[in-house]
DNA sequence: TTTGAAGTTGACAATCATTCTCATTTAAGC
DNA sequence: GCTTAAATGAGAATGATTGTCAACTTCAAA
């Protein structure tokens, strides 16, 4: 994987911390956003570098939303998919031992090598459900 | 879902052709110098706007490239996935109905409602995997 | 502790996919 | 043919992400 030769700067901190805070997946806009709103200012690139970073460290799931937009969140470790509310963001991170025997199986079956998967599955939440009903 | 209102014009139809030629998942922007350089020009912009509804429709698939890119296919109808050659783009249709089950189980489970999900697998098919060993 | 190489940062410019605008065409129905 | 709403396209605008590069830190050797 990735060297962890990573040094332990004012700005690394802050972003680590700003995640361990938060449970929904956040753009890097969003975080740079609460980031110079709660006094910890950090620039725009050194966010976007440090969530890379982390997320080639495995350290901070990545996702794309509907419209591309990178989302990045702080996970347990381990490999896992995560099931998410469009409306409000709110993530259940789940496990699926079947899903990953089957991708397995039917890329070996294929002939590739090398492979992994994304697999993300968006709905709405039983709290925006009932929001949207009594409106 | 979405009205099929769309009106048969040589723009559409040209995309639609292409679409059908091509075998690989394919960015817009690859679609409308494909359609450039055959002569049967189409505006950018429209290009766009008609992968989207197509997409809308249903009648091609989508999905976000590694760097967030849209990609689009002309697929076989009915629920799939991908199995996508991350160096040629080689694409195979899988379908895994225990995933489906799985996924809308996890969902239920936890009071999500209107779900759907993506699930992409990635990997290096055999004939790249053999071109870049004797490399 | 001083010091220098190497990793980091940030303001700002540059990319680049995608969307928006709006004047101009075009298909559909009468 | 005539009317009308949909569709088109050239170009501007948007907005996330990346590149640049001088200034700033960290680390560990001296
Ligand atoms: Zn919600
Ligand atoms: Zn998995
Ligand atoms: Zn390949
Ligand atoms: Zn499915």
């Amino acid at each position: 994987m990735a060297q962890n030769r990573r040094r332990p700067t004012r700005q690394r901190t802050a972003v680590q911390a700003l995640l361990e805070q938060t449970d929904d997946f956040s753009s890097a806009q969003e975080l740079h956003a609460r980031l110079r709103a709660s006094g910890d200012a950090v620039g725009l690139a050194t966010v976007y570098r440090t969530l890379q970073a982390m997320a080639a460290d495995g350290d901070v799931d990545v996702l794309r939303t509907d419209d591309g937009e990178a989302a990045y969140r702080q996970c347990s470790t381990g490999h896992h998919h995560h099931l998410v509310c469009r409306t409000c963001g709110a993530t259940v991170e789940v496990e699926g031992p079947a899903v990953e025997k089957w991708s397995e199986r039917v890329a070996t079956e294929h002939g590739f090598t090398d492979v992994h998967h994304t697999l993300e599955i968006f709905g709405t939440c039983a709290d925006c459900a009932r929001a949207a009903r009594s409106s």
